[in-house]
DNA sequence: TGCGATTTTATCGTGCGCGATTTAATTTGC
DNA sequence: GCAAATTAAATCGCGCACGATAAAATCGCA
């Protein structure tokens, strides 16, 4: 017998992935934002000021996709990149008033996302829970 | 409260979706093919002469995306591509033998996959249906 | 103090994804 | 039987991802 895409799991996360980006694209689109532009600003909502570094492992991506995305941020008057002052290796990452003010428009996001799935919460927190479990293990492992 | 990556969904998909395409990698890198690349030659390894269009609902592709990728495999040698006789606007992708030998040295990736998991065959399966569920259901609403 | 190693960000090239549009072939309706 | 609508693939532009590399700042240690 041959496996095909939609028997691996391998290809249950990728079309995954996939559809919730597409999910989340009309509601983005809205506020001008890409999908990762959106992951970046939720860890800079929760804590303003992070360096590249440390946006870069909250959102497992690095400087070579974070550099550019961070500059189209700064053209659309989101966020500020400032050198660090005692540590001119890093650069700062820092809300403009417009950005802070576009985690208020972003708020209703979230619910929507959940409405869409159709699942309960504790039901998705599970899976979350276990895509996560199995994220980890294949780094661990590789 | 405010929400970071680590807590949602769809961080989680987009970061396991990407962890899993980092485990493949160092395998595919051995056949000289690339994640997505190797989901369209397993479409045709269960089913060769496809077209264009029927390995898209499959992978869940478009031409815009698909188009590029098959003239590399075609220039890797590995497809044809040729128009359809009986209706030219389809065309029809062809393994070449070089591509159906690669399937011999690409069987033992799903077990090593499965192995970098660290997961049982029955629960991977149960997640699998979880998460395609999922994928259906954003879909569906969307 | 000075110099090699390390850390942090930036740059470059390639290959997806995908929205929008185009081109060409086929089907539909009158 | 032919024009309009539909369908299939291709093209174009942009924004990720990421491997490889480079440049600049800091650290470690003799």
């Amino acid at each position: 017998m041959t496996l095909t895409p939609p028997d691996m799991i391998c290809f249950a996360l990728y079309s995954a992935a996939h559809a919730m980006q597409q999910a989340y694209k009309p509601l983005l689109d809205d506020l001008g934002l890409t999908y990762p532009q959106y992951l970046v600003l939720m860890a800079l909502w929760a804590q303003d000021g992070q360096t590249v570094g440390e946006i870069g492992r909250q959102v497992q991506l690095e400087s070579n996709t974070l550099t550019p995305l961070l500059k189209r941020l700064e053209s659309q008057g989101l966020v500020n990149r400032r050198r660090d002052d005692r540590d001119e290796r890093q650069v700062r990452i820092v809300l403009t008033e417009a950005g802070r003010a576009l985690q208020q428009r972003a708020e209703p996001i979230t619910a929507c996302i959940v409405e869409k799935t159709g699942m309960s919460l504790p039901d998705l927190l599970a899976l979350r829970d276990q895509i996560t479990a199995l994220r980890d293990r294949l780094r661990a492992g590789g």
